[in-house]
RNA sequence: GGGCCUCUAGCUCAGUCGGUAGAGCAAGGGACUUUUAAUCCCUGGGUCGUGGGUUCGAGCCCCACGGGGCCCA
């Protein structure tokens, strides 16, 4: 909307709803209070009175407030359901949340009844203070006696009885929070598992970091990144594809185990398993290499899966049963391509035979390097092979610019890609930490842009100068927190993200 | 970037051969003191994504643009 002043679309409800909250001031009373006098919460309610006999009258008052979801008036009897936010997970979805209010004409007399049929609505929040029974039919109630609107709600809820369309769900994600159990499940199962993460690398005495954000040269990954202006500066600025040569910089500096969680931007297509702005964790341990880290990654995923589900067993929204626990499968990248494309590939095998077994299979590779041609390869014939958790060791040099050599194969870097659910959930390095090297590598990123790469490395001078004065060696880690959340739960990357990208 | 599908009431959707715009939930009026998507009677609500075109006549056919989804690259 580009006129401020401009008013929504004239809406039938809306209207109606408008003269009720005139009504409700004109009375003296108040549509959107500063505060309601709640004693305690839907949830403590059900699990408190978790095991009443129906038509039981406890005696005790209580006062809560929610949002109306059901209601059912019957003359001199109205019956709300009041639906909090909050709640535990999904193991009890559907009900411990919500509460029923039950409004009679012996309990508020005449008049409040017949205010409360007449200002309350559908999708309000309504204040309500009373004894807690029990239905007749068993339902957990607050007889009320004193009941109030916390806020009117001029726009009338969603039918909640249809799922709401994908558009609705992602545009209007607080519709979707309100209408569905799993969504705000989702919520809360990404902030378990991110916390979870924290604690397991404190147990391992790693520090927090937060690198730069917007930088003046991007680094760390091969991407597209977005293009911002400093005024300050009169610059340019990127906005970070990776924080990966900040943290790295923080190593040089004698900070020997550190982490990063948060968002990195790449200007590039969105789908199933990509999102432009992606939460990212990056961790760096001195004195280890691919293999420890290797080590960690497992260890941090399983831990989040018990601290999310209790066990590494995840159950996916579509029922599915994943099994995370044990070791972890680990393969090598040349050998295990070779097994399934039944020809001997190594980092030895000419460009030529490459390109001809690619253009058989009608496989198309954007740039013509040697690695890219055996990842693609190795995509095709492995990769959809691949169930349990593994981890893909052994990676070609190419188009690994920042890992070091594998100490003992030559043509191949000590990197591996993890693999969970079909897709790379986190990649590990043993960290090229040699500056010589690493300026080279740098060099030949720098041949393939000019060739037309967009995504290829730009050469980061301050970068090499900490390289300079000494790295220890370290290992290096990075998964998408996103793509976690997709292994722990099933679900697809935008419903992973709380307000994902929509135009 | 290419292909396919989709956009109709607040929400979710139907709409026949091109001939007066439909349903459920939601909403308004009425009845009902134990309902679980309450039930019963009555009523209102539409720029059919936007802009062109064909036609006596377009929600429907054609073109362009925009939003969303799926598949491929």
């Amino acid at each position: 909307m580009t006129d401020d002043t401009a008013e929504p679309d004239r809406i039938e409800q809306r209207e109606v709803r408008l003269a009720k909250r005139r009504r409700l001031l004109e009375q003296g009373g108040e549509a959107y209070p500063v505060g309601v006098p709640v004693t305690t919460t839907i949830a403590s309610l059900r699990e408190r009175f978790a095991d009443l006999e129906p038509d039981t009258a406890t005696g005790e008052r209580a006062a809560v407030a929610g949002r109306i979801v059901h209601l059912r008036n019957t003359g001199k009897l109205c019956f709300a359901a009041l639906q909090a936010g909050e709640g535990p997970l999904s193991a009890m979805a559907g009900g411990p949340h919500r509460i029923q209010a039950m409004v009679s004409l012996d309990a508020v007399g005449q008049q409040s009844l017949a205010e409360f049929k007449a200002l309350v609505d559908l999708g309000d929040q309504l204040f309500v203070a009373g004894e807690v029974i029990t239905s007749r039919r068993g339902e957990l109630s607050i007889r009320v006696d004193e009941w109030r609107i916390a806020a009117k709600a001029l726009l009338p809820l969603p039918n909640l009885h249809a799922e709401l369309s994908e558009e609705t769900r992602v545009r209007s994600r607080y519709l979707d929070l309100i209408a569905r159990p799993a969504a705000r499940d989702m919520v809360r199962t990404r902030a378990v598992a991110v916390a979870s993460l924290r604690s397991t690398f404190a147990e391992r005495g790693y520090l927090e970091l937060e690198t730069p954000m917007l930088q003046v040269q991007h680094g760390g990954a091969s991407a597209r990144p977005f293009v911002t202006h400093s005024n300050a500066f009169d610059t340019d600025l990127y906005l970070r594809i990776a924080p990966e040569l900040f943290l790295k910089r923080a190593v040089v500096g004698g900070l020997e185990r550190v982490y990063e969680i948060n968002r990195n931007f790449r200007n590039e297509g969105a789908d199933s398993t990509h999102s432009p702005e992606f939460a990212m964790l990056e961790s760096y341990e001195a004195y280890t290499d691919y293999r420890g880290i290797a080590e960690l990654e497992q260890a941090l995923v399983q831990q989040a899966a018990i601290a999310v589900g209790g066990s590494t067993t995840v159950t996916w929204t579509d029922g599915t049963e994943f099994e995370l626990g044990g070791e972890w499968d680990r393969i090598s990248m040349y050998p295990s391509l070779s097994e399934a494309a039944g020809v001997e590939i190594t980092p030895e095998t000419p460009m030529g035979d490459l390109v001809a077994l690619a253009e058989r299979l009608e496989i198309e590779v954007a740039h013509p390097i040697r690695g890219k041609y055996v990842e693609e390869l190795w995509e095709h014939f492995v990769k959809g092979r691949l169930e349990r958790p593994t981890f893909v060791m052994d990676f070609p040099v190419d188009t690994s610019p920042l890992v070091r050599d594998h100490r003992s194969i030559p043509g191949v870097v000590e990197k591996w890609d993890l693999y969970v659910r079909g897709f790379e959930l986190a990649t590990g390095y043993s960290e090229l930490t040699d500056p010589v090297i690493q300026r080279q590598r740098f060099v030949e990123q720098a041949l393939l842009a000019a060739n037309g790469d967009p995504d290829a490395m730009r050469l980061d001078e301050e970068f090499l100068r900490a390289l300079e004065f000494g790295m220890p060696p370290t290992g290096g880690l990075g998964m998408g927190i996103d793509r976690l959340l997709m292994a722990l739960t099933g679900e697809g990357i935008r419903e992973t993200i709380l307000f994902p990208l929509v135009k």
